[in-house]
DNA sequence: CTGTTAGCGCCTTCAC
DNA sequence: GTGAAGGCGCTAACAG
């Protein structure tokens, strides 16, 4: 592989310059730079990265720390999120934790290891001793998502409330009382958040504020459907259900069409945090709301681009959006 | 940031002898050892990447490149690829090339930079020049999932004939005759394969050879809701339809649904290359060809691994589970 | 505007 | 088993 010395000996010029022309250094004359660019296409020449990371002490690398990307919400953000870093010069290095506290801190040794320029976290609970370790060191840092007991970093994440919200005001125009909610762990900060919100706004929108209907699982779709037979087992039959995220819906549904068969379950409306495609052709279809995630994405990039550039971000609420898929609905 | 030369120094040894029990040699004495151990756990010290990857030569990156990040089949890849890469001490770098040669591109030159190891690709189209560079140089290479002409590197992917195999013999068992088929881009080799298959063995199973119920979209939900009216505008009425992937059952559904509405619907059966949760409470459920995703990025990077280290890989083809959710099934 | 050179942090050979 | 030293490829500082 050509290195910057084969380019500068075949333009006939010393490395300084080749370097110069090849950074985009101003300080070069039209003739040297048209040599050196010829020499370097000639050679398929391509900078050696580590070299220059090890020289500049940065590395244009970005690390992206998600729970699980195999979740919809993390691809697509992660997807965004890489885009964003690309148009501004920036690599991004993708790992997951697997929702494992140890992966987790294996993953933020690579990352410290590569020399990232800044971390993009997702943080799966509380703060583990390498996240410690980087939170005290002076590497940029934005959250994504979930927020962190006792680290103020910026952070990128979704208006729960204002999603909720939507939620329940759908909730009320369909005229729903008996609504059974499902939500997430409470030490997430998504799953809180959602919770609080829920309760503190059922009454006004109508809704039966008997807490035989409320229960939480994990954000999985096993513990959800968990949580929707205890509901069950209350003697409670809601006439719509309202699942925390994607997979609790998920669950809740399976549950659902369990315990009382397809039939009865299709007299239940299912609202849902996350939106999926296939809730269109479900029995009813299903109604939800949609996070931004890629504007989340985005937006924790630029947040974190600003401060590798010596500048401050601050945090930021993304709204969603609600998708009505009910019977009546213009869609 | 520690250096190895502080870690010496607070242990009392020379650079070389730090060096030497960092990296595991086994030529150390016990005692300096335990001393450049705790040097290095005191003060925290994390071996500078880009400067190893300088002296080595070689940086225990992988590139891994898809098409889509946000298609499942790609994000369960690319999970699993990540898990089995860190069990052997790589770390991935994934990248998406949004079904675009330019931005293919763009990601190889930033791989090639970073003088990754090795590369795992999902290719998009033909060649492209950046490609043509990297097939010529001496990186190790493995295909994923699509096969791409004049590339003769292994190739991990599904066994599309045998997937299609399954469906057919469900839909012959479901005793469907009039069944419609919408596949992807012929220039994918799984659209290819998966199509050819379907011709090849659809009279075996009973099924109308009329190619009227037969067309092709892009393996995304709008081209193949076209394709899908398309069929219906040519007065077909098929009792089942198979869509090639999952993008494409969605897209073919969906122009079911708006075309003769959910009731009409409601009497054709699905099928899809792709499976997705949540077909089990579609109306009918919808059984599917699942992917064994997960294997095939495992498989992936043992035969990149393999490759890396001057051995040979052969391409392997991985099993495909039918999930049958219909009726009379046990499921 | 250009050439020369030091040195980023690490591993590895070469002496001892 | 250990210390000393060279050099990977690059950029930046310093002369000219």
């Amino acid at each position: 592989m050509a290195t910057i010395k084969d380019v500068a000996a075949r333009a006939g010029v010393a490395v300084g310059t080749a370097s110069r022309v090849l950074s985009g250094s101003p300080q070069t004359s039209p003739d040297s730079r048209s040599r050196v660019l010829a020499a370097a296409a000639e050679l398929g020449y391509i900078a050696n990265g580590p070299a220059r990371s090890l020289r500049r002490a940065r590395t244009d690398v970005l690390g992206l720390l998600v729970s699980d990307i195999r979740n919809p919400f993390f691809s697509e953000l992660a997807h965004a999120a890489e885009q964003e870093a690309r148009a501004h010069g920036y690599t991004v290095i993708l790992a997951n934790a697997n929702e494992d506290a140890a992966q987790a801190d294996a993953v933020l040794d690579v990352f410290a290891s590569q020399r990232i320029d800044g971390l993009l976290l997702s943080p799966q609970g509380p703060k583990t001793p390498r996240l410690e370790a980087l939170l005290a060191s002076d590497l940029p840092i934005v959250l994504l998502n979930r927020s962190i007991e006792g680290v103020d970093a910026p952070l990128y994440g979704t208006d729960n409330a204002g999603g909720v919200a939507q939620a329940l005001k759908w909730l009320q125009r369909r005229g729903h009382r008996d609504v059974a909610f499902i939500g997430g762990p409470e030490t997430f900060s998504t799953g809180a958040e959602r919770h609080d919100a829920y309760l503190a706004g059922r009454e006004a929108h109508g809704i039966c504020t008997d807490d035989a209907l409320v229960d939480a699982g994990d954000f999985l779709a096993d513990g959800a459907a968990e949580a929707m037979l205890r509901i069950l087992d209350r003697g409670a039959l809601p006439t719509a259900v309202f699942g925390a995220n994607g997979q609790t819906t998920l669950g809740a549904m399976r549950a659902v069409h369990e315990r009382l068969g397809a039939e009865a379950a299709s007299l239940i409306e299912f609202v849902s945090f996350d939106d999926v495609e296939w809730f269109a052709f479900m029995s009813p279809p299903v109604s939800a709301v949609k996070n931004d995630a890629p504007e989340i994405g985005r937006a924790g990039v630029r947040g974190l681009l600003a401060l590798i550039n010596g500048g401050t971000a601050t945090s930021q609420r993304i709204a969603t959006t609600f998708i009505d898929r009910s019977a009546g609905s213009a869609a």
